[in-house]
DNA sequence: AACTAATTTCAGTTGTTACAGAAATAACTA
DNA sequence: TAGTTATTTCTGTAACAACTGAAATTAGTT
């Protein structure tokens, strides 16, 4: 079996730069840099890559990359795939970009916004049986606790909806904002 | 002049919590602990406080605290308010609470989504010129521009939106989503 | 069962970021 | 102006996360 391993310098400028940029991307945005840069090459490979692969590819180490895999997989935005006559595993990435889109969107709901809710319910709960917490202070607290429930909320409704209404919604793009302002009041340039 | 200089743990339990969890719910958000922290002190203070006392408050050296300041101000979700009789700088943070998403919301916008958009049409570009770069590559690298698209112009349209207006939007909640849904096809659920 | 290939776990190293404390600067007062 | 207080900048340290290479484990083959 002739392994036809590229290193990353050998592939198109374009993928090149897709792969590095999206690395730097998650790591801005709080995703190890290596993490993302494996989620970036199988999202644009023509085939399912095996972990030895990756690694000569992107010049880290196999263990890296072992443990990359494995946190994407927990994402579930790559998968295993067999292929036949080779006993190593191989990955490929889910191609649909709202299915990736949401399921990211997903695992930030759960671990970041959902605990900030109880935290928040707890204060309330606290703010109301203590009288050194003055009334603006819990108006305070609420209006906080308002602000991130109807982000959760949002947020889980958008997560639980068919990627094609997904789609439709996104490509509305500007509109959306425009219908919902029309409603009440503020004449504030919504044409 | 008699400083009263609270220690965290003199505050109200409702209110050290909230200050310490905003401060790790920001960690996890890529936001610095102390940043967030002092966010969350000025957000729930009844009045300005200065520099000191947000040191002594937190337990954090004065150094820290000049520089968390001067990030936050640049977010412009705080501000310099002069207290009569007194030399010292005080601050005070936003009240409104759909007033600080939005800001932090443009800021994200202008680091994240904007400077990957940029790379991604590069990508694009060099992808057309290049003939190693398959079609069907070139179809993923669309998708994820136009995704990328998308997010980026409804940020911003929420963004140039008056609080008012957002507020309405947020408390709609679950309608949004429905609302949009409906259009066309799809009979999933969406009752 | 013994051997080989693939993968995971582990321990130590390196690099990065947050931070404290000191030194320097700026702003005010007498 | 000198003296005082507030603030910022700078430098070294400590804490943390990412990463490598080696060792251990698991799966597969003969």
């Amino acid at each position: 079996m002739t392994e036809i391993t590229k290193t990353l310098e050998q592939l198109p400028p374009a993928i090149q730069r897709f792969v590095l940029q999206w690395g730097d991307m998650g790591s801005q945005w709080g995703v190890n840099r290596t993490v993302a840069q494996i989620h970036a090459l199988l999202f644009i490979s023509e085939r399912p890559l095996n972990a030895e692969q990756i690694a000569e590819t992107l010049g880290v180490a196999r263990s890296n990359v072992s443990n990359s895999l494995k946190e994407l997989q927990t994402w579930q935005i790559i998968e295993r795939v067999p292929v036949p006559g080779d006993r190593r595993d191989h990955f490929t990435a889910e191609q649909d970009v709202w299915e990736i889109a949401k399921r990211i969107a997903n695992i930030r709901k759960a671990r970041e916004i959902d605990p900030a809710l109880r935290t928040l319910e707890t204060c309330l709960a606290e703010a109301r049986r203590d009288r050194r917490v003055s009334g603006s202070q819990r108006k305070r607290l609420q209006d906080m606790y308002d602000l991130t429930n109807s982000m959760d909320r949002w947020y889980g409704q958008m997560l639980n909806v068919p990627a094609s209404t997904l789609h439709r919604m996104l490509k509305m793009g500007d509109r959306i904002v425009g219908m919902l302002g029309l409603g009440k009041k503020s004449r504030s340039g919504a044409a």
